[in-house]
DNA sequence: GTGTATGCAAATCTTTTGCAGTTTA
DNA sequence: TAAACTGCAAAAGATTTGCATACAC
């Protein structure tokens, strides 16, 4: 039941929202999605809901922090659902293929790194672009 | 003496080539510019330079190697000289206030951690974001 | 001189917004 | 039924491109 989601968040439960967020449960695990292919996968399901509003509710849902926003380095949006665990993203540079990844050590010296700087770690982005591995 | 950099670069030595370089090396240690911010500078100096041409100038600057570009969370593109030395970087959240910083340890990190899934490092980016530490 | 670079305006792409009509609670 | 939500079209912001002119070599 997608409803909670949706009203633990204060969130109408309306017919685009749903559909949206069975796309992005439906994308598999290691998915991405720009506000544009969720649009596009919702045209080819014959769903009739306006890019606005896909753009809408992508934007209510990382407020309402049930999907993360990353900008990855070319410049546009794409959108996953959040996991309760926090993961950094590994984007293969020649088949856009992305991999999620955790390394405690990583995430603890980051925040040493910001104390040590004076500051207080409230977030981060870590992206490693990659290729696959000659053989 | 800039002209060398960009002759090096295979790039013509154009005044609006050497304004851009000029602003980018003024903007001090660790300024990150967008596109609008070094046209906004040149028009602060009275130069006469195109916006679309800090555009193509910037971006064929980061094809020669001579500034990098990030894009941090705001979508937008920023660019900063590139230096010798890699680092990453740190932005406060209120103060938008960019810190770099480089750490041995991350470094190799990331580089196993592309090992072990099969990949081979490319490039990667890393942003912490921060907030001054409550005193 | 010749080819490259520039400025301007128009075009493109991504994302946002205004508004009248529709749906949820 | 009232408030929230939606679709569409228009707007806005960032970046790119076409083209005639200007500049570097």
């Amino acid at each position: 039941m997608d409803n909670n989601e949706l009203r633990k968040a204060g969130l109408k439960v309306t017919v685009p929202r749903l559909k949206i967020l069975d796309v992005l449960e439906n994308a598999g695990e290691d998915a991405h999605l720009s506000a544009e292919d969720v649009f596009k996968i919702l045209m080819e399901q014959g769903e009739d809901v306006g890019l606005a509003t896909v753009y809408r509710v992508l934007t209510q849902f990382e407020q309402a922090g049930l999907v993360t926003r990353h900008h990855f380095d070319s410049g546009l949006s794409v959108f996953e659902l959040s996991s309760e665990d926090h993961h950094d993203h590994m984007v293969c540079t020649e088949t856009g293929q992305v991999v999620e990844f955790y390394d405690e050590t990583i995430e603890k010296l980051q925040h040493e790194i910001a104390e040590k700087h004076g500051f207080e770690l409230v977030d981060h982005s870590l992206v490693l672009y990659v290729k696959p591995k000659k053989s």
